[in-house]
DNA sequence: GTACCATACCTCGCGCCGCGAGGTATGGGA
DNA sequence: TCCCATACCTCGCGGCGCGAGGTATGGTAC
């Protein structure tokens, strides 16, 4: 197991996208930025994994895009779809629960 | 991107396993029990994947083993090395951060 | 007008790691 | 004798983050 360099990321992206397009329709280089924003710096993802994530969400049918020209700029914009929504309720459930557990766990007495 | 099923996993018996074996000498299958004890019922770490966790956990230093025999059985004691522990301060501060950055974007105005 | 940066999108491949599925051996109670 | 809890283990699949790279355009500065 263990790798040297210990992600903890496992599905974060998926979960962030969902959540942050729950709010309003928004492109890859928004997300991009507003994740940076809304984690406080503490979560940044790349574009090398947002665009691959992106995809794979909009092929699953969870999220639906459609490419506009804005201000002479070419976007693909990307809204969440109903079964987005039930996605987005079971991982922040899932999330929840690992978290609360690993919270648990690291907050028992010792060092 | 993006399993069916996604983990939230990713790093987290690695954190677990650490966490626990600075407060105490264990074995294998203590502390698959314990782990569900602790995280209440939150976490279950099979023993696939518990037990490759521990031989790479100790293949890198930062976990000693040494075999025991008690009340006819024979079991794996692992203890954690000062590696492991300076491993485990890294992990919590990266746990720290990646789960504080989802909870605040989870926690951002609206569904 | 040309150099440069921010914007905006994309892909390929590596390597890690959880996890399903399976296996072995022993002690003790029904 | 059967069966369950204990106690260890392995193999292989598949997902996914991430490093490293690539393309094209608009606006600003020199």
């Amino acid at each position: 197991m263990a790798a040297q360099t210990p992600s903890f990321m496992a599905g974060v992206p998926e979960l962030l996208v969902l959540r942050l397009l729950a709010r309003r329709e928004m492109y890859g280089y928004e997300l991009a930025r507003l994740i940076r924003l809304v984690t406080r710096e503490a979560i940044s993802l790349g574009e090398n994994v947002l665009y691959p994530a992106l995809h794979s969400l909009e092929a699953r049918g969870l999220l639906r895009a459609r490419r506009r020209t804005v201000g002479g700029r070419s976007r693909v914009y990307y809204a969440i779809t109903g079964a987005g929504r039930g996605r987005l309720r079971d991982l922040t459930r899932q999330w929840q629960r690992i978290s609360g557990g690993v919270a648990t766990a690291l907050a028992g007495t010792g060092p």
